[in-house]
RNA sequence: GCCAAGGUAGCUCAGCCGGUAGAGCAGGGGACUGAAAAUCCCUGUGUCGGCGGUUCGAUUCCGUCCCUUGGCA
């Protein structure tokens, strides 16, 4: 009983996997509350194009982060470890078990293994440091990193620039470098015991539903609901959600409807993608074949923990 | 039926005055700590339409056949 009441679990895979109604299920058979661990579905009214779970599977489960901010304003991991931290306290203080839920990579990670403490962005910082590259050559900034921060200009490639300037604003900021910093990141698995299930599915079926789910947004009016959230200023983080820009583009008359759903399931696809690469670097996920009912996949999951 | 232009990587096409081929896209793999549904990196062997001929050697030249597109009938 107190081994159940330290463990928290993770259901995660990529878009399209199933794993909203697989959530719902495990939740409803061990008493659990789902904390959505998703970049883009905090966001309130972007449902459609977030594919947020249906208020079918909200009634069913209780869930956390989803929706709870609106999209003119930012979001980023750092946030998202924040509120998933206390909400799972919380769940658990309730005597209830938190099953993390979602598809964001880096979330997932940065929650388990911790981020370390450190300034938020410094725009104008920013713009100089891009400024110095554009003036000064690629190269330059990577240089420069190189100096301060070896290790981590070891780690990254000359021509990723957006690390190489947090690289450089972490340094700037605080006199430290974010190297040394790493040290000091504490995740929830110093306090839990995680396990993460990752549903898994052929890729060519994975491909082919999500191009059924690209349809089927299409069908629950994304179009509509992005010719309203044009009339907004969409944060620099909701407005790259997949689709606003593919679906933009045909609201300003610069392709065809087609084309933009084309091009959304080919972005989506490449996108579901990436996601697997992420899971796949992680050593402590467990696998679960996806291709079936959400129930059976639930009752095998539930079946593990025991 | 005639004329013309083509048939080269899953797709769109380069290229080769003869020495067995290369881009973009797609696909595959990887990275990832305050933008992460973002961003960055790596990855191209395919009867060069078929069959003959010329040649040391043909995807490249010649012949022929098949197919596609456009034009003329």
């Amino acid at each position: 009983m107190r081994d159940e009441g330290r463990r928290v679990l993770f259901i995660v895979g990529p878009t399209s996997s199933g794993k909203s109604a697989v959530a719902v299920f495990v939740a409803e058979r061990l008493n659990g509350e789902i904390l959505s661990c998703d970049s883009m579905q905090v966001y309130k009214d972007m449902d459609v194009i977030t594919h947020a779970p249906g208020s079918g599977l909200l009634r069913r489960a209780v869930h956390h982060l989803i929706g709870i901010v609106p999209p003119e304003e930012e979001f980023n991991a750092a946030r998202f470890v924040e509120e998933a931290g206390r909400g799972i306290d919380s769940i658990i203080s309730r005597g209830r078990l938190p099953i993390v839920a979602g598809g964001t990579g880096l979330y997932m990670k940065a929650l388990i293994d911790g981020i370390f403490p450190s300034p938020p962005k410094d725009e104008s910082l920013r713009r100089e440091l891009r400024r110095a590259a554009s003036e000064k050559g690629r190269t330059y900034l990577y240089r420069q990193l190189g100096e301060i921060d070896p290790e981590t200009a070891a780690r990254l490639h000359p021509n990723d620039l957006r690390r190489i300037i947090r690289a450089l604003e972490v340094y700037r900021l605080t006199g430290r470098t974010i190297h040394e910093k790493k040290t000091e990141s504490e995740g929830i698995s110093r306090k839990y015991d995680c396990r993460i299930f990752v549903l898994n599915i052929p890729r060519k079926l994975l491909y082919a539903r999500v191009d059924a789910a690209v349809d089927e947004m299409f069908e629950k009016g994304v179009v509509e609901e992005v010719k309203r959230l044009q009339k907004r200023r969409l944060s620099l983080t909701a407005g790259k959600a997949l689709g606003v820009g593919e679906i933009t583009a045909f609201l300003r008359g610069e392709t065809s409807l087609e084309k933009a759903k084309e091009e959304l399931k080919k972005n989506t696809r490449k996108y579901a993608k990436r996601q697997l690469t992420w899971f796949r670097a992680d050593r402590r996920v467990e696998w679960i074949d996806a291709d079936r009912d959400a129930a059976d996949i639930a009752e095998e999951i539930t079946g593990l923990l025991r």
